[in-house]
RNA sequence: GCCCCCAUCGUCUAGAGGCCUAGGACAUCAGCCUUUCAAGCUGAAGAUCAGGGGUCCGAAUCCCCUUGGGGGCACCA
């Protein structure tokens, strides 16, 4: 049963469409998501696309893949800011009708030399409140150049404002430490601030779980909702995703934008669990949990205050384990796609489902990607390998007793009629017998000889998977090679 | 420069005054298993809880300072 208060919990994911989601915004998707979940809410997402200049085609598209091909489902939305513009612009009417702002008439560059001066004097930077008080007159000559103002906040000059975190308590700023914001731009379009208060009261946002580099423009935000008299939703402000150097992580860091970790072959519900853990646990060992757990379990007083690097190790571990989990079948559905793309051009398509089964229940449990799958099973689908002769004269035995080995075990593979791996087993080890030779130098062999490698699934299943045919034939490519490999 | 946040093994973290001679996970190393690899199992190493002061019978846990790291200070979000 979910209490009345519940049923009012509404969380939204405000994505700007100015770059791929990365990690960090994922991980903030994902603990609006759970959030929501866990309480019955709702989850809705929000396009923040008031910024003409840096927005990037496709972004959007790429954003709602991601959130689809992680589960992140919404309840409402997408909404898109610049399609609620005049909400916007009326708002910020009130606030100039009401005194709680007015049009600046700055130009840029007049604001860029400000700054740099008041940097040259060690000033933090602020906007120096020129228009702010403009007289009667001096606002009808402004006016009469036919410079499009902007319209900036009043903030207070004196006093300071208090806000109660989710996470970080109780936080206090001076309002000497803040200036006067720009709530619309030139180009008609809301700033952030603007935008996301407003959003956010007429969505009637409960809960706003960002990243923690808004904590120090909450005051702002807090501001407004008292200007217009609106009530503030509560406030989370997540610990930082950090790259490997400890800074905000960017497209220096290397594959943060999540659709890499798609491409590469990790596995939603992986993906989900990892980033569940960065800044948030459920006690002091469980790290394998599935969504319901998450769901069931996630709450707010769990998240942690610092921030996290991302441990890509631990990610490829975990989704190993993800990986293994799958039925065969599955594993199938997952890997025939990455199959498909990644193996060589001149591998027959469409793949045999069947033959792709049987090679693939070798390969799950030695894979920690599905990207690596094709890579791994490639000698499977080859007609010819590419040997590597220097791994033939690496092995234990010289070229003439590999060459005695290679023959007497063809041989015998000639006769056998039930070809399964352990009859190739039974009639192996006694071929290992029969030369003196230990399991190892005579298995080692053959697996290269099979393979092209040293390191591959277990010998005779990945014999029995390839078939008669096809082993004997690359048993006879290695004999014509040996030779050149002597001494 | 100013404002804000944070601080436990290399990394993710448990820890809300005595259960901590600090627990788990990844990674690392060793052993077992074994035809190689992987998986699995067992074990080891790894944190004087950033440093210094307090408070307290008692502090990783509370307070202060220092240091370090991070974030913010746009007509970007």
């Amino acid at each position: 049963m979910q209490s009345q208060s519940e049923t009012s919990v509404r969380l939204r994911f405000a994505p700007s469409p100015t770059g791929y989601p990365h990690l960090g915004n994922i991980r903030t998707a994902l603990f609006n998501w759970l959030f929501a979940r866990h309480h019955g809410g709702t989850f809705i997402l929000r396009i923040e696309d008031t910024d003409v200049a840096r927005k990037v085609e496709g972004a959007v598209d790429i954003i709602l893949d991601s959130l689809r091909w992680l589960g992140l489902d919404w309840d409402e939305g997408p909404y898109f800011q610049s399609q609620r513009l005049l909400v916007y612009r009326e708002t910020a009417q009130r606030l100039l009708d009401e005194d709680h702002a007015y049009l600046c008439y700055c130009s840029p560059e007049r604001l860029e030399v400000m700054r740099q001066e008041q940097m040259k004097r060690k000033e933090p930077p602020k906007y120096d409140r020129r228009c702010r008080d403009l007289t009667q007159q001096q606002r009808t000559q402004l006016k009469a150049t036919g410079i499009t103002p902007v319209i900036r906040f009043k903030t207070p000059l004196e006093g300071e404002t208090t806000f109660y975190d989710l996470i970080h308590d109780r936080m206090t700023f001076k309002h000497d430490t803040l200036d006067d914001f720009v709530l619309l731009k030139s180009d008609g379009y809301p700033t952030y601030h603007l935008a996301n208060i407003v959003d956010d009261h007429l969505m009637a946002i409960s809960h706003v779980l960002r990243a923690e580099e808004w904590l120090s423009s909450t005051p702002r935000h807090v501001l407004l909702y008292r200007a217009l008299h609106w009530q503030a939703p509560q406030f989370a402000h997540l610990p930082m995703i950090l790259g490997s150097d400890r800074a905000k992580l960017s497209k220096r860091h290397g594959a943060t934008n999540i659709s890499e970790y798609q491409q590469q072959g990790y596995l939603p519900d992986a993906m989900i669990n990892f980033l569940a853990l960065l800044g948030w646990s459920v006690d002091d060992r469980t790290e394998l949990l599935s969504r319901e757990e998450l769901i069931k379990h996630f709450s707010l007083e769990r998240v942690g205050k610092t921030p996290a690097i991302f441990n890509k190790e631990k990610l490829e571990w975990m989704n190993g384990v993800y990986l293994r989990r799958l039925s065969l079948g599955q594993f199938v559905d997952h890997a025939m796609p990455f199959l498909d793309r990644d193996l060589a051009k001149s591998v027959r398509r469409p793949l045999d489902e069947n033959y792709v089964g049987r090679v693939l229940s070798l390969i799950q449990e030695r894979a920690k990607t599905l990207g690596e799958v094709p890579q791994l099973a490639s000698f499977f689908f080859l007609d010819e390998l590419p040997y590597d002769t220097s791994l033939l004269s690496k092995g234990k035995l010289d070229a003439k007793s590999a060459t005695k080995a290679m023959t007497i075990a063809s041989q015998k593979l000639e006769e056998v009629l039930t070809w399964d791996a352990t009859t190739l087993e039974c009639i192996l080890r006694s071929v290992a017998t029969e030369l003196n030779l230990s399991t190892g130098e005579l298995f080692g062999l053959l697996r290269v000889a099979v393979t092209g490698r040293t390191a591959a699934p277990p010998l005779f299943q990945t014999m029995a998977v390839l078939g008669k045919d096809q082993c004997l034939k690359r048993f006879k490519m290695i004999l014509q090679l040996l030779p050149a490999c002597l001494n």
